[in-house]
DNA sequence: TTCGGTTAGATTGTTCAACAATTTCAACTG
DNA sequence: CAGTTGAAATTGTTGAACAATCTAACCGAA
């Protein structure tokens, strides 16, 4: 989830790597509410760690989208705009589409798809809908990685966690993520059958409606 | 040239910001090696700024991809690899040809262009061939920026201060970039006739040709 | 009451000094 | 000459301090 190159996903040697992925799963989980002010002092007590290296941290989600600084003012969780919405889905089409339809369906990749679709069937039989959110995410990126690029990976990992920062501003998460599944369902057999350009229309109609939902509900409940 | 969110070209507020410009110049300048290590004692000493800060400066900029961070060894300037080579021509064809394809010949970023097109030009006939590398930067950038999108030319601009850190390995300035001059000219010709589909494969054939050519003398140069 | 200005308190920006953890490197040993 | 040891240097992290800036309460005047 760390655009931090490299990154394992365990085990970050560094206090301020660490801090920086719980600051990450925290505004994912919600605990972190957007616009909400992150006071270096409160935060550092909070966490264990000193004001230096808090502001370490900062530094690197403000890099990242997650976090905004104003000078002297501090740094709060970000505010998703309408204008973000737009834009992100506006690169997730540039991107991902391209990825998909140049993509060569036996692609290692592309057992991490089959691998996101079946957990997210199963969230959704559960009901888990935070869990739906994740596995769909984590779909969209194998379709990234199709593109062999860790520029790009790295990128999309960052524009997801902003997406899912903004999903958490929303109510009804069954709503905005249950009719996806079998969208990537479809999608998913066209791409194994070789119909790759079929595969990248697909996609961004997904795309095209998935935007169109987010924000008749962001410009509904988000004032 | 920095990817920071909304950052105004002069004036930053942040002591931080401030030495991160500098620093970046000083790579892209090449007064900063690839490979050379950065000694937070040293440099914080030299930039008349305490530890911490700069600590928060590198943070930043090995986030933007310029600088290397190894655990308890500290940071050095990267030395892009072939790998990252092919890796960042890959994402520019993919977002620079979309771009354009799909812009309006009449946007108005189609004055950046024009502009970076004329300060190449001059460049060139002047023999600065440093200059003529920044405008032709420019004027790709100034295609992303026909995608309206801030998130895709925040990442064009990462990458293009990492390709000029490449760049700066090699010996030949003239070779890599005089040639391209021409090219672009042709490249803007096409589109602002609104023959967009084929300017993007204009677009398409120089960016191969780039890469190819970057390749080759990086093999022979960079051991 | 409302408006604008003043001031005190809180917060951020930045520095410094210290020490623990880790790496580096040279001297020493076998 | 390879491997070990140990001192020096460097990074990782902390806490305290102070200047610069913002916030909010207070107060006086229209």
């Amino acid at each position: 989830m760390s655009s931090r190159r490299f990154s394992s996903p365990a085990a970050s040697v560094n206090l301020a790597d660490q801090v920086a992925d719980t600051i990450r799963r925290q505004l994912i989980d919600g605990e972190l509410r957007a616009g909400q002010r992150l006071s270096e002092a409160l935060l550092s007590e909070q966490l264990q760690i000193s004001r230096n290296t808090l502001r370490e941290v900062f530094r690197g989600l403000v890099k990242e989208g997650l976090l905004l600084h104003e000078p002297n003012r501090g740094v709060s969780v970000v505010v998703p705009s309408i204008a973000d919405i737009i834009d992100i889905y506006r690169v997730r089409r540039l991107i991902e589409c391209q990825s998909l339809e140049k993509a060569w369906p036996l692609h290692p990749a592309h057992k991490r798809l089959k691998q996101a679709m079946d957990d997210a069937t199963s969230a959704r039989a559960a009901g888990d809908w935070r869990k739906v959110g994740s596995a769909n995410m984590a779909f969209h990126a194998g379709i990234v990685a199709l593109a062999d690029s860790a520029r790009l990976s790295a990128m999309f990992a960052d524009i997801a966690a902003e997406l899912r920062l903004a999903f958490g501003l929303l109510d009804d998460p069954e709503y905005l993520h249950a009719p996806f599944v079998d969208h990537n369902a479809r999608l998913l057999q066209l791409f194994m059958d070789g119909q790759t350009s079929a595969a990248a229309r697909e996609l961004e109609a997904y795309l095209v409606q998935s935007e169109r939902m987010v924000l008749a509900v962001y410009a509904r409940e988000v004032q």
